[in-house]
RNA sequence: GGGCGAAUAGCUCAGUUGGUUAGAGCGCCACUCUUACAAAGUGGAUGUCGGGGGUUCGAGUCCCUCUUCGCCCA
């Protein structure tokens, strides 16, 4: 027998961990090449950010990507799960440059291009290492040789080519528009880089004189504005058109609200509808007098700039706001820039890319736009122009990146036309050639194609793609054309490695197909210049699942592992980054990137709100990894992955003095230094940046929701070691299936569903499903009643061979539909088993694989399903569950022995007396007498349970309290039951209308209830008689 | 304002097409270091299924509505 002193009683998850995933390296494991003969299974990782290190909701999405890419690969597919990192264009230049602030003191400017992009290089070799090796001490099976990064030559080429197609096929264009800029990092964001946040502020009321006023229209208008710095760029004032009919609108649908609201609610609406009374009695005469004036050409003066600007009609002008009148600044103000379109406005901008006023703004030019928010009101007031001031909650954008106020600003930006492409990305999911899981998530995409709004991909940063096109304006679109028709002429034109275009009036624009300082050369001799800003990340991103596998070269791998099997996300992404992928798979392959995408959950911090570095509640896998382990990590997070809820999860600080826990609160979480809640000392945190800070231990963050999965794990372990510990003599003997006893037939039943099920919920990405049943066969079937059943069967030398034999199969088993979820455990585990049963499959007669890894994944027996032998198992569960609770209730110590005798009919004693030597083992119960008719011990405890009178001989130990007090519960329970049923049963409309089979049920278990009452009123008569 | 989702035990979450007494893990109480496992075992306590209506013989589940929270879009 293998001593148990050889297998420790704990998981040494640290030590084993490193030790195999190095091996499955060296060997190979993770490696897939292209084989015709079998089947590819491929996903692509969603390439992390090299802005930071990952946290437990990359732990998550990278978890769930593995499960599937093991348990593929031992379905002997060729499992591919391509690696690899993004650049993240805004992001890492914002924080490289953010720390280049703090540090030096220095800003990109200081540098230079060639230097700033030279230091992000820096930061990103140290963060994909970081990344990479995170992946790896979770247990990412990726294929290592393969690991891509968007800036890498092969992404560039791919970047390239398909920028040099767009623009051949006219998609992409470069064209003035009102764009979010950051003024920090000087480049324009996309709306998804922007949000939303409350300010104090104010609304400043205005007079702009009106010019030449005719004898009884009013001298000035009046406008109001959160920034009145941009009055220095308004080009008109606008009132609405017909103020009189929308203002009775307005009012007509507010009556309507309050017609509708709730009590609660009333007051308010009420207000407003007093309020837009009295702006029709008294504002709406000098609203219509200025929608006549506007549309005869009124001029009103701005002042400050001292400019003629008209009054102008349009809608944009509530007249239930306000004055009613509203200051139309085009190049600052998106509603603005509409409005402009309209009334064909000039759109002046007054900014310059770093946040100042240009010389549009005269004597403001050169201000900040804060300064010159302060002068223009002091000037204004100054004039007597400044009529009132108020305080107001202002939705002010801020820039995700820089966390600075957006400006919106009138700026060139290259576009990418989404029509067509759109249009076939829509198509793809609709006609689910990629299907979307969960469904729900499905509109969300549709609807965000359907705007087919263009794609702004320049960015005004230096880290990233640059943009392959070389521009010049010239003074006529004559020579313009003329310049057009030179470049054509030349012979890499002929030949498809460039694209000319004109925007017009006046400007060449040159996109050139590759990597070529000849004809680089040649443009710049003709005084083209090189586009500075470069592509937007999600350009890159969007190639990656054809990129990688090498594209636009037709490579094996690209035929073989492309289109993509899953993607696996999160759903902040589906629009930004899933629907680009499409459609520019579509446009380069002809082929959707994946057939399937799932959109997991979110990982919240105790107070629900997303983990992110920036907030301080992102949580490093590797501290959970360290206390619990990677497998804890993993099961942890699949236990937690539900289709409909995101998964709330608070986290402590472990006190590195005295392992405390400590909540981490929105108070403590971002603090360089905290002191403990127990033993009051300080501890640093993953903010620490002073030296004194830095200089304290460092406190991880773990969650105590990993413990279960931690103990599971180690339920596993110790369970193998039993099953290990007991192995001895094992020989693969042939099992005589005909007789299988009861234990056996069930063990096998069960481990016939558990595979089907765990296999099938995988499937559809029921990771949650898959884990609760993996864990309750192993825990509640296997280790608290097979495991239990064994010992004493393994103690009976002609009993122990087969009992081995379906241990040792259902542990082989177990492991192998374990291994995608928790890999080290298992593939430990497997290790050892392999070492002393190779032989152990009952259905295989090879030898286990070496590797858990490259074991086959398991098929359910299903002819072993047995649901007879199920329900009778259950009888004998429910037996011995009635023995121990009178023990437990009756307080008799594990060593006191209880004699029992069980009534019941022939049928149920021939099944059950077979297990007799289980209650003895598992319940210290030891039979009296079985059969139709058996004595009743004099002093007992009686359990009615379904077909069976159980009486438990208490003659030695009776506590006659306890015994009432557990029998009058019971009865309390079946009265209640009892008149439950009672109830349904003489209800005529259930009779008459339920199904006939639910009322048999009903019928039945009444009997059956009202037996049990019977007995146990009986039974607490005869109680409360004894001394 | 529109869309999606959530609200079930102290905490974090399950709960199939409506059908006996609504489950799990952690926490709590009691008893056990019983020869794989105290990171364990055995037993126990704990719920107005967010509120209100409705459909139905029967609703945590379906419909309407309200409240609160989260996300997305304008």
């Amino acid at each position: 027998m293998t001593e148990s002193t050889e297998i420790p009683n704990r998981f040494d998850f640290s030590e084993a961990s490193q030790r195999i995933y190095q091996q499955w390296q060296d060997a190979g494991c993770f490696n897939a090449d292209v084989d015709a003969g079998k089947k590819p299974f491929t996903i692509v990782i969603p390439p992390p950010n090299v802005t930071g290190a990952l946290h437990l909701g990359h732990a998550l999405n990278n978890t769930l990507q593995d499960v599937q890419i093991r348990k593929h690969r031992m379905m002997g597919e060729v499992a591919l799960w391509m690696p690899g990192t993004d650049h993240a264009g805004i992001a890492t230049q914002a924080v490289v440059e953010r720390r280049l602030k703090e540090l030096e003191n220095k800003t990109r400017h200081d540098l230079g291009r060639e230097q700033l992009v030279q230091r992000i290089w820096q930061w990103k070799d140290q963060y994909e290492t970081r990344i990479l090796g995170q992946l790896k001490r979770m247990g990412c099976s990726c294929d290592w040789r393969r690991t891509r990064f968007t800036l890498d030559p092969m992404c560039a080429r791919a970047v390239r080519t398909t920028f040099f197609d767009l623009f051949s096929k006219n998609l992409i264009y470069r064209g003035k528009r009102l764009v979010n800029w950051d003024t920090y990092l000087q480049t324009a964001v996309s709306d998804d880089e922007v949000f939303t946040e409350k300010v104090a502020g104010n609304f400043w009321h205005f007079r702009y004189p009106v010019i030449n006023p005719g004898p009884g229209e009013p001298t000035y208008v009046v406008v109001a504005t959160t920034r009145p710095e941009t009055m220095l760029g308004d080009t008109a004032v606008a009132v609405h058109p017909a103020p009189r009919a929308a203002l009775e609108t307005a009012r007509q649908a507010l009556l309507q609200r309050i017609e509708e609201a709730g009590v609660k609610d009333r007051p308010a609406l009420e207000t407003q509808l007093a309020d837009l009374e009295a702006r029709q009695r008294d504002i709406l005469p000098a609203l219509e007098k200025l929608a006549t004036m506007a549309q005869q050409g009124c001029m009103i003066r701005l002042p400050l700039a001292d400019r003629e600007i008209p009054l102008v009609v349009d809608e944009w002008a509530k007249p239930e706001l306000g004055s009613g009148c509203v200051k139309i600044t085009p190049a600052h103000d998106p509603n603005d820039y509409d409005v402009a379109t309209r009334c064909q406005l000039p759109r002046l901008n007054i900014m310059n890319p770093d946040g100042t006023i240009n010389e549009q703004g005269g004597r403001y030019s050169g201000l900040s736009m804060a300064k010159a928010r302060q002068r223009v009101v002091a000037d204004m007031d100054a004039l007597g122009l400044l009529e009132q001031v108020e305080d107001r909650e202002i939705d002010l954008k801020h820039s995700d990146r820089s966390k600075t106020p957006i400006e919106p600003y009138l700026a060139d930006q290259w576009f990418v036309a989404m029509a067509d492409l759109a249009q076939s990305a829509i198509d793809a999911v609709t006609s689910q050639r990629v299907k979307i899981y969960p469904a729900r998530y499905t509109s969300g995409y549709v609807d965000w194609l359907s705007e087919k709004r263009d794609w702004p991909v320049g960015r005004q940063l230096w880290w990233g793609h640059q943009i392959p096109i070389w521009s010049k304006t010239l003074d006529s679109n004559a020579q313009a054309r003329s310049m057009k028709f030179q470049i054509e002429a030349m012979p890499q034109h002929a030949i498809g490695l460039l694209a000319v275009s004109i925007e017009e009036p006046a400007t060449v624009h040159v996109c050139v197909k590759n990597e070529d300082p000849n004809l680089e050369s040649a443009l710049e001799a003709l005084g083209l210049v090189r586009q500075d800003d470069v592509l937007d990340t999600w350009f890159s991103s969007a190639l990656w699942p054809h990129s990688t596998l090498g594209w636009p070269e037709s490579t094996p791998e690209l035929k073989y592992f492309y289109p993509t099997s899953t993607l696996i996300t999160s759903r902040d992404i589906i629009t930004l980054w899933v629907a680009r992928m499409v459609l520019m798979g579509l446009n380069n392959i002809g082929e959707v990137p994946f057939r399937e995408v799932y959109i997991h959950p979110k990982i919240l911090d105790g107070y629900g709100e997303t983990m992110s570095k920036s907030k301080g509640n992102g949580v490093d896998p590797i501290d959970v990894i360290d206390k619990f382990g990677a497998d804890a990590l993993r099961f942890g997070l699949a236990w937690l992955t539900t289709e409909t809820q995101d998964v709330r999860m608070p986290v402590q600080y472990e006190c590195p003095h005295c392992q405390a826990l400590v909540q981490q609160t929105k108070e403590n979480r971002t603090a360089p230094r905290v002191a403990c809640d127990k033993c009051k000392k300080p501890f640093s945190t993953q903010w620490a940046e002073t030296e004194v800070d830095k200089a304290l231990p460092r406190a991880p963050v773990v969650s105590e929701r990993f413990e279960n999965a931690r103990n599971f794990v180690n339920k596993l372990w110790n369970a193998s070691r039993f099953v290990m510990m007991n192995l001895d003599g094992y020989a693969p003997v042939a099992v005589d299936w005909d007789r299988l006893p009861l234990e056996d037939q069930w063990i096998l039943s069960r481990l016939a569903s558990v595979t089907q099920t765990v296999d099938q919920e995988l499937d559809r990405y029921g990771y949650a499903e898959a884990a609760r049943a993996a864990y309750d066969f192993a825990w509640d079937n296997f280790c608290s009643y097979y495991v239990e059943m064994a010992k004493p069967r393994l103690q009976d030398p002609s009993l122990r061979p087969q009992v081995q034999r379906i241990l040792a199969h259902c542990l082989d088993h177990m492991l192998r539909l374990l291994h995608p979820m928790m890999p080290f455990v298992t593939e430990a585990i497997w290790q050892q088993l392999g070492k002393i049963v190779p032989h152990r499959d009952l259905f295989d007669n090879a030898p286990a694989q070496y590797w858990l890894m490259r074991a086959p994944w398991p098929t359910a027996q299903t002819r072993f399903q047995r649901s007879e032998v199920e329900a009778q198992f259950s009888h004998f569960a429910a037996l011995i569950g009635a023995i121990r609770e009178i023990r437990s209730r009756q307080n008799l110590p594990p060593k006191e022995r209880v004699p029992y005798s069980v009534r019941c009919q022939k049928d149920m004693e021939q099944l059950l007396r077979p297990m007799q030597p289980f209650l003895e083992s598992m319940a210290g119960a030891d039979a009296m007498a079985w059969g139709p008719e058996v004595p009743v011990p004099s002093v007992h405890a009686h359990i009615a349970i379904d077909q069976m009178d159980v009486y438990v001989d208490l003659s030695q130990f009776i506590d006659v309290a306890a015994e009432i007090s557990r029998n009058e519960k019971l009865l309390s329970n079946l009265i209640k039951q009892i008149q439950g049923k009672e109830g349904r049963l003489s209800n005529e409309a259930f009779v008459s209308k339920a199904p006939p089979e639910i009322i048999e049920k009903e019928r039945q278990a009444l009997n059956e209830l009202t037996a049990q009452r019977t007995a146990t009123e009986q039974a607490l008569e005869r109680l409360r008689q004894m001394p």
